[in-house]
DNA sequence: AGCAATTATATTGTGCACAATATTTTATCA
DNA sequence: TGATAAAATATTGTGCACAATATAATTGCT
């Protein structure tokens, strides 16, 4: 019927192959969990949290007097532009940012904060602190855990 | 122009409000990489990753002899029905489960693992070890963030 | 028995993700 | 110069997620 030994062999490898000793389970789960713990946050903003992933981008970068291409966003955010150019299209109709294509190289889309944009940075000041505050986490667990998800999120950039 | 004094809490608020300073950002990227290695080795058994998880829910049950609802695939992977219902449809259509109406109760739906799913575990056996390698992790490794990211998750769906 | 509330699944609609491809523009080089 | 390759964004198509709603069946109450 199997391929597999009943015994030693496949039954490690059965062990290994069930959801609660999936590490890529945890992460998925909690990835939605926390992202749920987001939505009536970012709803108050009318974003969503892929928007205002983007709007993050968009106000780090008017801070320094920059208009990034869609691709450098996407550089940022690890997205392509089968999910940003939607995005950005609707960030755009509700005034949030501007598109333009770069006189220079036509090819390019430069992407710039607009006024409404710039406004609902102040009302997002908070939503980090809120956010902790509903994951019941404290900044420094928060900041180890961010560290650990990063080092290990290099490691794969870094790997072939 | 702005409601906060430029100084002290705005700018604390700012550092908070960054990109790199974000866990969730960080639990965000890392999944969609993580969800990438795996793409290759499910796309080898035809399955997206959230077939996979439903397949993995559907290879426990049937070891012990189990035909779980619709709401306990759910339950076990936190989906609803307008995830899981043209998920489902689409493992029916495939062959590798099957879809009844229990006769005891005509709202529940139950669903089995069929032939082809069964034989598909054989196939699946060896993603785990190969995502690890894939993921450049030993188990040790992938068990402590997996217990980290569990305890999190655990903590967010104890809370209100 | 009969009606309201509840339960289980399905449907609809919106918005990501991502692969594959198309389009337009720029760079390269024979 | 003129074909060709490369680059940047857009489009198309599929499959999740999830909110809101619909449908149908069961339970509980009087």
């Amino acid at each position: 019927m199997k391929n597999h030994a009943p015994g030693a062999d496949g039954r490690l490898q059965d062990d290994l192959l069930t959801l609660d000793n999936q590490v890529c389970f945890a992460l998925y789960a909690l990835n939605r969990a926390v992202t749920g713990r987001y939505r009536p946050l970012l709803a108050e903003l009318d974003l969503t949290y892929p928007q205002y992933l983007v709007m993050l981008v968009m106000w780090e970068a008017d801070g320094r007097g920059e208009t990034p291409r869609v691709s450098e966003i996407g550089e940022r955010l690890r997205l392509d532009s089968g999910t940003l150019t939607p995005l950005l299209r609707r960030l755009e109709q509700r005034g949030l940012i501007t598109r333009r294509r770069s006189p220079e190289d036509e090819r390019v889309v430069t992407v710039a904060l607009a006024e409404a944009g710039a406004e609902l940075h102040d009302r997002a000041r908070k939503v980090p602190e809120r956010l902790l505050c509903e994951l019941g986490m404290d900044a420094a667990e928060a900041g180890q855990l961010r560290d650990d998800l990063r080092a290990l999120l290099n490691r794969l950039e870094e790997s072939t």
